[in-house]
Formats: C-alpha cells, sequence, structure tokens
DNA sequence: GAGCTTGTTGTACGAGTGTATAGCAAGGTG
DNA sequence: CACCTTGCTATACACTCGTACAACAAGCTC
C-alpha cells in the first residue's frame, strides 16, 4: 500500500523520549487519569501514535518514567527551597523544607493528577510500588537529617518525621484536590505549629 | 430475531439497586479504577450488562452513589469508634474518633481504590467534587465538636481540626498504600501526642 | 549521488468501552 | 387461565483502547 508521509524532522533520541514523558505529565495534568492514552499522549507531544513503543516498552512503561521525573523535580524543589534560606539556622531550614509543598511548583495541579495516577497503579504494579516506597523513603530521609539537629536528645526522630511528612501530605492532598478550607499560608501555620511542639 | 433468555429471578428494585453499588466498590477494590467498567460491575453483580442503565442514568451516577454509600459508612464507622468508649471523658472520645482510621473497617484496601477513583473524578466531574467537599466538611465539623470541649480557651479550633484532619489523612493513605513503614500503633501514637499539644 | 541506518508515520487488528433497544419472562392482578 | 406491568437479558452500534508492522524519509557515510 502506498502511503504518503508527512514531513517531519528528526529529533535526538534523548530529547525525543524526554519530549514524551513530559507530553505524558500535561495530559495527566489535562485530561485526569482516565484521559491519559496513547494517541493523547502522543498527539500532545505532536508525534504519531506508533511512536511512544519506538521509545518505550509500552505505555505503562512511560508512566514509570514520568513518576520517577516528577519525582526528582520535587526532592529538588524542596531542596532548592532549603538552599534559599539566608540564615543557617537548622529549624528555619527544616521549616523551609515542609513549608515549600504548600506554594509553586509543588502546589500545581499536575502534580495531583500525575500522584493519583501512580496511586491507582501502586495495587497492581509491583513495579510503581517500588518507585513509590523509594520516593517516600527518600523524603523522609531528607526530612530526618533535618530535623535531627533540631531535636532534643530522647525524642525519636523516626516517629517525628513520618508525623510530619503525613501532616504535610495531607494538607497538600486537601490543597491539591481543590477549594480547600483554609488558606497556604494557614497550612504553613499549621506545621509551624507542628514543628516546634516536637523540636522542644 | 429469536433471542433465548436466560433464567433468572426479580429481585426488589432497592436491593438491586443496592447489589450494583456495592457490586461497584467490590470492582474498584478487586481490579482498581482501570478495572472498573459497566462489565466487570455488572459481571460482579452477576447481572446482564444492560441492567446497569435501568438503575442508574450511567456509570458516572453508579460510582458517584458509591462514593455517596462510602463515605456515609465511614462517617458510621467513626461514630460507633466514639460511642465504643466506655468513659465519657471528652479526650477519650476524641482520641477514639481519630485513630479509628487506623483499624478496620476503615483501614481497608476497597476505601483506598474508591478514594482514588474519586479522587481522579473530582478534577473534571463537578458533582464529585460537591460530594467530596461536602464529605470532608462533614469529617472536620464532627471533628470540631469533639475537639472543643478539650482546647483550652483562645487556641483555635478551626486550625486544630484542620490539622488534625490532614494528620489522619495523611497516615491513613501511606498506610493504604501498603508497606508501610510504622505500624498502626505507631501511628495511633503520633495521633495522640498531636493531640496533647493542641489540648494543653 | 548511491546506500544504509534509523527515527517516524500511517494504518490495521482485535479487544474493550458506554450506551441504546428489541424482545422476553417473572410475578402479580383480573 | 389470559393479561399487563416491569425487571431483565441479549445483542448491536459506534467508538476508543494498546499494540504491531509495513512503508517511508531524514540525515549521515562513502
Amino acid at each position: 500500500m502506498i502511503q504518503r508521509q508527512q514531513a517531519y524532522r528528526r529529533s535526538d533520541p534523548d530529547e525525543r523520549r524526554q519530549a514524551l514523558v513530559e507530553a505524558c505529565v500535561r495530559t495527566l495534568a489535562r485530561l485526569g487519569a482516565h484521559g491519559v492514552s496513547v494517541r493523547t499522549i502522543c498527539a500532545e507531544a505532536g508525534v504519531s501514535p506508533g511512536l511512544l513503543r519506538y521509545y518505550f516498552a509500552g505505555i505503562d512503561a512511560l508512566i514509570a518514567e514520568a513518576y520517577r521525573m516528577t519525582g526528582d523535580r520535587v526532592a529538588k524543589a524542596l531542596d532548592a527551597a532549603v538552599l534559599a534560606v539566608p540564615t543557617d539556622k537548622a529549624d528555619d531550614r527544616l521549616l523551609a523544607y515542609l513549608t515549600a509543598s504548600f506554594a509553586p511548583p509543588i502546589t500545581n495541579p499536575e502534580l495531583l493528577s500525575t500522584w493519583l495516577a501512580f496511586w491507582g497503579l501502586t495495587r497492581t504494579d509491583p513495579h510503581i510500588a517500588a518507585l513509590h516506597a523509594t520516593i517516600y523513603a527518600d523524603y523522609r530521609q531528607r526530612l530526618e537529617d533535618l530535623l535531627t539537629p533540631c531535636l532534643p536528645k530522647g525524642n525519636d526522630a523516626r516517629l517525628a518525621s513520618i508525623g510530619l511528612t503525613a501532616l504535610v501530605d495531607g494538607l497538600w492532598l486537601e490543597m491539591s484536590l481543590g477549594d480547600p478550607p483554609f488558606t497556604p499560608d494557614e497550612a504553613s501555620a499549621i506545621v509551624k505549629a507542628a514543628v516546634k511542639t516536637v523540636c522542644e
């Protein structure tokens, strides 16, 4: 069969791969988990549907890659917030790390859609479940490192970091689901109070 | 065209309707959000695919109904935990309400799948979003009622209930996602400590 | 320019999707 | 028993899904 192909330009393989991952994240944000398909992602990337399977084993592999990238991006954003603290007081740095979740780029509809899609896969895909475990373990480890210098001896850093992680996650989730009954500043104040009681 | 129908027995309309809602929840638990379809739900209910549209306007309406029912069931379970407290000390009742989320029937893979499916729809379906808002508002209102007698004058009951809700939600989520780095008892201990610092 | 590699397209396939609807039967009423 | 209502089944329709693959062109090498 004769088929006439549309003009196109070749891309660097690494760039094209990355473009597909970012198109996946954008599609997740735009259409939600239901709207993500090979065709919608490739349309978002401005690319033919067949190309996805040239770079990825399947759509699940692409989604896993998007998960990894998003996790990295979040971790970097939180670290950047810590580095932006002018003083080197340990509790300022800790607080900056925690409250960064209530400001862009973490407060972001894209992120919720992405996370929901991943959480939905956690139950069925062991690969995604492992990814989830490491992402959260990393977050908590980083938090524990920041927390330890602030903590009086005898206080359990592990339990404290679990609690603070849950608090921030819960607030972030409620904010991301939309129309929350509190402001970002109030969320920060709640976390600040929690840190204060833990650290004394 | 001649079609031979399989033998069946009629059911009370209310019962059949309820059976479909529960089949929806079970399917959500068994296959996750991806596996939910008209056919899988009706197969789970032991019923022909066409029957869903006899009782519901569409599959989204059934899912919304499942959301409402699950929310009711959770609220009732939490209330039951409060009623089971032998003493009538206000902080015992408060703590029972909060820590009930870390024991069956709230700690339950079904619930996570159900909630994830609903959260995923929140962005696109305003009806589901409204449902979400009222369910969470009810939870926080109930919590505020339990919290107020424990709180010293001048403490903000609203912010406190927002924070405690987020803490419990975050812990519950992490537990439900599987393989959490803490035990249910540790989760309860964290919440107990948080309540203590809020109430004094 | 010819030839080769490989990034990219277009399309086809089978399975699954939500919905619509014609026809049938269960269980009551006369 | 005949009749009617209505719960229920079976099937059809138009569509989307993920994947497979043959055809093709972009850009490099000789």
